[in-house]
DNA sequence: ATGAAAGCGCTAACAG
DNA sequence: CTGTTAGCGCTTTCAT
């Protein structure tokens, strides 16, 4: 069933058919009508290769991600998909599991398929392997890292906004011995946050030697907490680089029979869904995944738009805010401390 | 850049680039050579839209779920992708979020970008909407649900061996107030599991009237283990339909500063990543999301691979197993109760 | 306003 | 073994 039988059942030529459902403004209401029985009456539905391939665009835009599995992401794919099917476009879909193979294969899936444009979320990316991308003129949007070049759009996010808030959060709640435990220093983006913790503690004062490095994972948290305690003692509240070191912490407190927030105040950053659902809820600096999913989107539906005119590559901005849930309290006095031991088991 | 440009630098013919790019094995080595310098050179890729176009496969599966954000999913996007990318196939990925238009769209979408095969993995979607497929005879691949007709496979699931496994092992800690949280009972799996359930009580005869329903969200475990415990007293021992209910009980019972596992044993079901990032641990009965992603991969490609002969609807089977983890302990003793009250903050 | 026909980039007969 | 050529299903001039 193609364009050419619909075109005989409704006698008109394959052209009409195709303005008709194309949405031609200048085809003789009749004869749209008559076409859409027919397409409506067999169940018709053009075919996106055939269409791409005259038209040269294929109306799909690819999405990089370092790994689906990361809570990071499914809420930005959620909103890509819900954005893509209001605009009828499709996703690519790829992850590079922090494997350069993957990468170059990732690109080479893009630039196979033909896609209209590639969001690239993975914080970090050889560079080189865009090359391709760069040079077939796809258009392009960074998170953090992409260099100026036209049809390329950056997200530059706002880290110390909310950095600052949770900073003086902690402090406002009387904590003074605050730890941080970083990402790894590698990502930009990592590096980013520890230096916001930096300029935000010495804005209001507070001594900064209780830094530790984690990798952004769980255990990451977890050993991060136990080095903490090893090297410095017990801080009263931890600051974390992202929220699944958070979630590191919060259980090995749970190890150590530390009460959070009452013993230990932690916060987290990206406010993954996650987060919300741990005991106790997390209080994170939220860096909002469909907002973020929401300009990588608009980029590219911006640059599509203007391919042809060459144009400067395009700012777009992404602030960080606090959201206050129940893993901070007031500091601990001398005389909280070990009330009611906690024997789990 | 097209395979007529690679023809011409290669001088040979385009039948000639086409045939070295496909690796037919009757290609002049020499000439196989030359074509995949120039190849390399110029950074040619393959027009799979014009290649769609002509050979009739997309080399596109597509993969339809309720939602990505509900934990059960990324892992299973994550390994269905890694398939595909082994196997050099794309996935068109799309999600219901249990709105009826979306669905209707989801599957316009696999029509309209001509895909080769789909995984409905949401549990529970309009019969009437997949006509279309079915019509064009598109190979489908259910989880639980699917109908016996040809080009149609079938993943079965056995909760009973891992909920009974739940329920034994509950017994083997002295449990007898053993409750159970059910899923949304309109949906076959969150039927199936409570009959495992009762079916497992009854082989040892322990009495079930325990029963609560929840909706398989966490909002839903925290007013189950509310319920249960205002109609019934409090259980010693909680299996739940899914994990995200567990996390709901584990969050309930922290507000209500009953310690898990010492005073209540919870156990999940399905094992999402989560579960093992919960405090405590959440033990559970796992359903591998890789195991399933497997399953339905390879039931497509069977699929493509015969699709001319006309064979039986086939089936596979994916099983259920207790994972021990920290949340379920003895049965407490009436000694136990209370004898370390916590306050939090 | 409608139709005829060219052609998007590729593969697969069919000849040679 | 290689080249020529006819389409795959659609959009889009160019005539009418």
């Amino acid at each position: 069933m193609d364009i050419r039988e619909i075109a005989r059942r409704a006698k008109v030529s394959t052209a009409t058919v195709s303005r008709a459902i194309n949405r031609v403004p200048t085809v003789d209401p009749q004869l749209s009508k008559r076409v859409w029985r027919v397409v409506e009456e067999l169940g018709y539905f053009p075919n996106t290769q055939a269409r791409a391939l005259v038209s040269g665009r294929s109306r799909i835009f690819g999405l990089i991600v370092s790994e689906i599995t990361n809570p990071f992401f499914p809420e930005i794919v959620q909103t890509f998909e819900n954005l893509a099917v209001e605009n009828n476009y499709e996703i690519l879909l790829t992850s590079t599991v922090h494997d350069p193979r993957r990468m170059e294969l990732s690109v080479r899936r893009m630039i196979e398929r033909r896609v209209d444009g590639v969001a690239i979320l993975t914080f970090g990316m050889e560079e080189s392997l865009l090359q391709h991308l760069r040079f077939r003129q796809v258009p392009l949007v960074f998170v953090d890292v992409g260099p100026d070049t036209p049809h390329v759009a950056n997200i530059r996010i706002d880290y110390l906004s909310g950095i600052r808030q949770a900073v003086q959060h902690l402090a406002a709640l009387r904590h003074t011995r605050i730890a941080f435990i970083t990402g790894p220093l590698r990502l930009k983006s990592a590096l980013a946050r520890k230096t916001a913790f930096l300029q935000s503690m010495s804005e209001i004062g507070i001594p900064t030697n209780l830094i530790t490095e984690g990798d952004h994972t769980m255990e990451g948290g977890m050993s991060a907490l136990t080095k903490l305690i090893a090297v410095h003692g017990r801080p009263t509240a931890i600051l974390c680089s992202n929220d699944m070191t958070a979630i590191g912490v919060l259980r090995e407190a749970f190890e150590r029979d530390i009460r959070i927030p009452s013993e230990l105040s932690v916060i987290g950053f990206d406010d993954i869904r996650l987060a919300q659902f741990t005991t106790p809820p997390l209080t994170t600096v939220q860096m909002s995944q469909t907002e973020l999913a929401r300009l990588a989107f608009q980029a590219l539906m911006n640059e599509v738009g203007q391919m042809s005119e060459d144009h400067q590559a395009s700012e777009y901005r992404l602030t960080t805010n606090l959201i206050l849930r129940r893993s901070t309290a007031l500091a601990p006095t001398t005389s909280d401390r070990k009330k009611a031991p906690r024997k789990p088991v």
